[in-house]
DNA sequence: AAAAAAGATTGAGTTCGTTCAATTTTGAAG
DNA sequence: CTTCAAAATTGAACGAACTCAATCTTTTTT
């Protein structure tokens, strides 16, 4: 039996999330205050604080629930790739970046990496960092299951591989978020020249 | 000839550069205040901003010197890379390493990291970007090196692998200063492993 | 049902990065 | 040497993130 407690906590953190996400996207990261963020919600600012360690985490928070989406839809490609390597990998380095500015704005993927990085012992930073594993980790799972198919040399180590595309992806993704003026075209025309550069590499 | 206001200016900046240097390695970033870096060079606050355009590219600044140095330790390495492939880029890699916290804490390199990617404009940012940069094509540079000497397969492409190397590298190192207890020991077993399987699927 | 305990909210207060109008210092011109 | 303009310094004032002691609300106990 949910208490009362329990529910207007569940609910005082969904309208403070929802606050959030819409002001940061609105206005800009900096351009919001706690207090707003606390106005818009129906809450004090100290509350804000009961939920959210720092504003940069409540930031995380959002940013959180985003990839998770991602690492969802992710995961119905993983488990039925393309036939062929080029494609398998750049359907999924595809379903990432375009999903990646539909409810977050650049600005808000720059504070969100700075504070990921900044602050790595935050709650909702650890969280950011496992599902950047899970990314990882799909994006290995994908190259196995590649392998699996005899569609990559066979010596090749799919955690290995992984990692390193999955590296440089996040590269790419952190100068595209840097540039404001960079349209999502020119990040898919660098990745898929790399992706084909690498296809190449792994062919059996 | 140079005058007297021309002086004092490098004469402040310097005494800036050195008091933040110190003092945010001794107490931490966070810890020390603008208040406290100005009375330590013997200017007030606001000269500070007439210096540096925040704190962050303060910090930047000082991480931008160590950078230059490494940049510059390894062109002598690249000019004379040692005769075997994993040997040569694991001098290189172990060069970027072993000098990263010669002067700067890691708490350092992650403000300092996360500060280029949420103000990229700023002008130290643009200095950061600039370095790594060139230290992305010293590897490039390196692999280049190997190449001509028939160390490599030929139908590699130096600067794509280049760039895929400095990504990991870098990326690993990100994980080595986002947790303090990690040593340097434990980021040298990992880049070795990814050195040892990279060269691998280089080697002629 | 009342009382006590536990849990949450609140907003005024603190701190620190940053700004800017007033002041001082430097360099050039007469 | 004096005067004036340009450049630099200064520290008080401002704004926003974050803290915390007092208050209020929910739950548990008697």
């Amino acid at each position: 039996m949910t208490g009362l407690r329990e529910r207007q906590k569940a609910d005082r953190t969904g309208r403070i999330l929802d606050a959030a996400s819409r002001l940061f996207r609105d206005q800009g990261y900096d351009a919001v205050r706690i207090e707003d963020i606390a106005a818009a919600a129906e809450v004090s600012a100290g509350t804000c604080y009961n939920y959210f360690s720092t504003k940069g985490d409540l930031l995380l928070a959002i940013v959180s629930m985003e990839v998770q989406e991602v690492v969802d839809a992710g995961r119905t490609l993983v488990d039925a790739p393309p036939p062929d390597t080029a494609q398998a990998l750049g359907s999924l380095i595809r379903l990432y970046y375009d999903h990646s500015l539909h409810y977050l704005s650049k600005e808000m993927w720059r504070k969100a990496m700075a504070f990921s990085i900044e602050a790595p012992d935050t709650p909702f930073s650890q969280r950011y960092t496992e599902l950047d594993s899970m990314l990882s980790a799909q994006v290995c799972d994908l190259i196995a299951a590649l392998r699996k198919r005899g569609l990559t040399r066979p010596d090749l180590d799919p955690a290995t591989v992984g990692q390193i595309i999955f590296c440089t992806l996040n590269q790419m993704f952190i100068e595209f978020v840097k540039s404001d003026p960079m349209p999502l075209t020119d990040l898919h025309r660098a990745s898929d020249a790399q992706t084909a550069s690498l296809a190449n590499l792994m062919r059996a």
